[in-house]
RNA sequence: GCCCCCUUCGUCUAGCGGCCUAGGAUUCGUGAUUCUCAGUCAUGCGACAGGGGUUCAAAUCCCCUAGGGGGUACCA
């Protein structure tokens, strides 16, 4: 069929963000061109310019560089098949119009909106619920047209659709589908003012970018029918077409803004890590393989075929894209995970940053396990930065505890006279900040006391076993005194991290209050 | 109305006539780890839309029904 290096496009129209089905559509047209060697490239279909924006347009170049998907050819980086926006490509579309007419393949069409409403009204009433034009201007006389152009009418330029063809077709993702072109009318290529529209346009780019594969949403299936004829009359090989079915929402219903963000860049602004975005969008109706959901941009590009994508519509489920967030997360180095965060973390100083690197990939590394977003850090890491309220479950701890307050001023008076680390960052020098604090696995060798977390855990259970507590009934009440809440990091990586004063000062705090 | 497509655990899916007492992931339940939460590990619940065929054999092929989606523009 087509002997030619592939060549896929994606080509939204500017006339809004790029929301998941483009996103999807992009992404695999993306997939398929890099898995097949060829070329991939952007068409900017902006000829509904009472819609379309230059806001738009950077809006959705933005997000599917958020997702990695790249481009060879289109707006910001050329190409040889430009140009790539279509209002500047009208000499081409009248050039093609002009072959058409030619050949009969089109004719024009003096149709008012007016009267071709009421000719449906018309059709509407004898073949029962058929809406389309009533072709009323198809077999104009060269007398008929004249005195329409004496009026002053300008012509709407159609397509002259076959009759009743069968035509057979083969979909990549539909397989072989029959569709008689008596359902269809002839439909509108060019208008009076030389803008083209959709399926002329389309196809006439698409014979002059040299596209052979055209994936997209299913909407399109009967456009496809209409520009197979349209590549035939214009004399060009038609590409391969694959229909993919829509995106829902978790009931099965159109996805709309309440059920998902209709705009990538809200992903990225929300902390959604782009790779677990992009692997999930793909998982939306294709499978990676049997067992395993999880995979770069590379592993998807040598797994990826057209073929293998799925006839029946996928629900959009947030649920599962968090996991996979999280998922993401959890594989970073705790500087990465530092710098992918920073854009969420304002609360943080700058100083931190610079002077206390180390310090501040450990405190982020204690929630690594524990957030989805990178934007969820900012939020969990308050207590560290300045002595924090004590919310409800915190109090419920220290009350249910008749002991408390003698524990917490004990042990605080325990920790003053350790050989703790200074408290973060105000307390703390350039040379302790290059203390890495161990994982489980490779845990250093410690040089004093209370060098490491396992270290301050061995003197405070040495501590309650003194003072006949039990250790589970002490460490609540402490992790209230000292985060304000009841849950988060092991205790010890809260008292290293916290350092020395800032612990003493919220134990003798919160003791006060309690007694 | 008419035309096209779809239908496997709640969700994403594997399965393309025998490997299926239907596999994985997520969610949820339980247990383990333990100073909480999270994570991790283990384990459990959970599906072939319904009805007819074809066949020695059907989740897999055919037909009907139901449900869902799409289309039916001087939008894309």
């Amino acid at each position: 069929m087509i002997h030619q290096t592939p060549r896929l496009r994606f080509a939204p129209s500017p006339t809004g963000p790029l929301h998941l089905g483009g996103a999807r559509t992009a992404l695999y047209n993306w997939a398929a061109a890099r898995a097949l060697g060829g070329a991939f490239l952007l068409r900017i279909e902006d000829t509904d310019q009472a819609r379309s924006s230059a806001a738009s347009l950077q809006i959705i170049l933005a997000g599917l560089r958020w997702l990695g998907i790249d481009w060879d050819e289109g707006p910001e980086k050329g190409g040889d098949y430009g140009p790539y926006f279509q209002m500047e490509r009208l000499p081409l579309y009248r050039q093609a119009a002009d072959r058409l007419l030619a050949s009969g393949h089109a004719y024009p069409c003096y149709c008012t909106s007016e009267e071709i409403e009421a000719g449906r009204k018309e059709l509407e009433i004898q073949k029962a619920g058929f809406i389309g034009y009533n072709g009323r201007c198809r077999n104009l006389s060269a007398k008929e047209r004249a005195a329409f152009e004496q009026q002053g009418r300008k012509p709407n330029l159609r397509f002259r659709m076959p009759e009743a063809r069968v035509m057979q077709v083969h979909d990549l993702v539909r397989g072989d589908v029959e569709v008689n072109t008596k359902e269809l009318d002839d439909w509108v290529m060019l208008r009076p003012d030389g803008v083209p529209l959709y399926n002329f346009a389309c196809v006439v780019d698409d014979i002059g970018m040299k596209i052979t594969h055209v994936v997209r949403g299913e909407e399109h299936f009967l456009n496809g029918i209409k520009q197979r004829l349209l590549f035939e009359a214009l004399g060009a090989p038609c590409p391969f077409f694959a229909h993919i079915p829509l995106i829902l929402n978790k009931d099965g219903k159109k996805l709309s803004k309440r059920d998902a963000d209709t705009n990538m860049l809200d992903y990225r602004d929300k902390g959604f890590p782009p790779e677990a975005v992009f692997n999930y969008i793909a998982l939306l109706g294709w499978g990676f393989s049997a067992d395993r959901d999880l995979f770069t941009r590379e592993e998807m590009v040598s797994a990826f075929a057209i073929e293998g994508i799925g006839k029946s519509g996928s629900r959009f489920d947030e649920e599962k894209l968090r996991w996979m967030c999280g998922e993401y997360v959890r594989r970073w180095s705790k500087a990465e995970c530092v710098q992918r965060a920073k854009p969420w973390l304002q609360v943080v100083p700058e100083v931190v940053f610079t002077q206390h690197a180390g310090w501040l990939q450990n405190a982020i590394a204690c929630y690594q396990e524990r957030v989805a977003l990178m934007s969820e850090f900012a939020g969990k890491i308050g207590w560290l930065l300045a002595d924090p309220a004590m919310d409800e479950a915190a109090k419920k701890n220290l009350a249910k505890e008749p002991a408390a307050g003698q524990w917490l001023r004990d042990y605080a008076s325990v920790l003053e006279q350790a050989n703790l680390p200074p408290s973060y960052p105000q307390d703390r020098s350039e040379a302790d900040a290059a203390v890495d604090l161990p994982s489980k696995k490779d845990a250093p060798q410690p040089r004093c006391r209370f060098d490491t977390p396992a270290q301050i855990e061995a003197a405070c259970r040495a501590f309650t076993e003194r003072i006949g507590v039990k250790f589970g009934n002490f460490v609540h009440p402490v992790r209230a005194a000292l985060t304000g809440t009841d849950k988060g990091p092991g205790l010890f990586d809260v008292v290293f991290l916290l350092g020395k004063q800032a612990c003493v000062r919220r134990l003798r705090a919160a003791a006060g209050s309690w007694s």
